[in-house]
DNA sequence: CAATATACTGAACATTTGTTCAAAAATCAA
DNA sequence: TTGATTTTTGAACAAATGTTCAGTATATTG
């Protein structure tokens, strides 16, 4: 259970939120201090570390606005949070560009992942079936793991995305359906045209819709 | 009208917009220089006044993640968080004792439910494969959903939870596999050993287990 | 072509920001 | 009351972070 706030306390942790959800940032103790005129950064300072012992903020050191707000108040269990932008729009040859036009985000608990995930992007066909991944499903990609031949992954050809099992043979990539209905891609290692975005970390998958 | 932007801009720009989503403030230069590899901090600091100068940031001078990123549509709707149970052991004639032996919790944004679910609990086999639902998946149970003729289910048989489709006919509960190798179940209404513990509402998967 | 913008390096410097130490007063619970 | 916690001050220090200067190189544009 978590230990209640005192007054001060509370004041502070409130004026964090609000600065947070205004700035997108959080402020920085000096700028907490303004706010309550304090002359001391340690009074800001002392109360931070007693958010921070009570489990209602998560701090790293010497990071400047390093106040991350705990989502759950109810909760013993300390869950991390992991929010990551659901993408909709493709480009192989310019990844980064699927960052702009956003479909919202999702927020997830982070401690189902072994590591991080990157982001997230609705699968738009059935070419996976046969593997239980259907058109509609959301698939969570991780952007930093290591791919092995037979990973399922998420591949940027031109301007579409596409979920397939990934082999790389004789510098030649494959991306290889488990439906039959849908072909074998082929592509050069290092060909402009196809951008491999992650291993499919977590499926997800929504019914009655 | 906004000039556009250089390949390497846009990349900058991107990962700002992607660091903060994730992270809920900006980052620093230095964090920047990280990820592109840079030597200095000019590298960065001299494209991010390039962004300014083009409108698509702004900045006040020598505060610590000083990047506001202009007509940015941040996803600041407070996330509601819903922490289910993970049942593991079964009692169609004693339902509850479901909740005493729990697997631990699982925690969901809220908003991806447009009804509030009840408990998850892992499938245990493949019997609605050809649904692409699979063994070692969790399902997500919606108790107070109503059942119709062909909704996905979650079933408790004597001391074993199944996930099949729902049919009643004639005052007769059948549960059907997606699966030729599995076979149907009949059941008379009001049958003991039969708890239909709700319906099916979600589906996750972990990949590389 | 010349001028301008872009893309980087490297090193220093200035400012902000977080941290620590010492201390005192106020508040609160046992 | 006594002791622990909280609240605040003040000063100094350490680390992070932003800024500037000088220089190289390439591409772009009028």
């Amino acid at each position: 259970m978590k230990r209640a706030l005192t007054k001060r306390q509370n004041q502070i942790f409130e004026f964090i939120k609000k600065y947070t959800i205004e700035n997108h940032k959080p402020p920085t103790i000096r700028e907490i201090c303004k706010k309550f005129n304090f002359r001391s950064t340690n009074s800001a300072y002392s109360v931070l570390k007693a958010l921070e012992k009570k489990g209602y903020i998560q701090r790293t050191n010497l990071k400047a606005r390093n106040i991350n707000i705990n989502n759950f108040k109810f909760d013993r269990t300390q869950t991390e949070l992991k929010e990551i932008p659901l993408v909709s729009t493709f480009d192989a040859q310019n990844p980064l560009t699927m960052f702009t036009n956003l479909n919202g985000t999702i927020k997830l608990d982070a401690k189902i992942f072994d590591t991080p995930p990157s982001f997230a992007v609705e699968v738009t066909d059935d070419g996976m079936q046969k593997e239980g991944i259907l058109k509609g499903d959301i698939a969570i990609i991780n952007q930093n793991s290591e791919l092995k031949n037979g990973s399922i992954v998420f591949a940027v050809i031109k301007n579409e995305g596409l979920i397939r099992q990934y082999k790389n043979e004789n510098n030649e990539i494959y991306l290889i359906p488990s439906n039959r209905g849908y072909g074998v891609l082929k592509f050069k290692e290092g060909d402009k045209n196809l951008w491999i975005g992650g291993e499919v970390s977590l499926i997800i998958r929504k019914l009655n819709r």
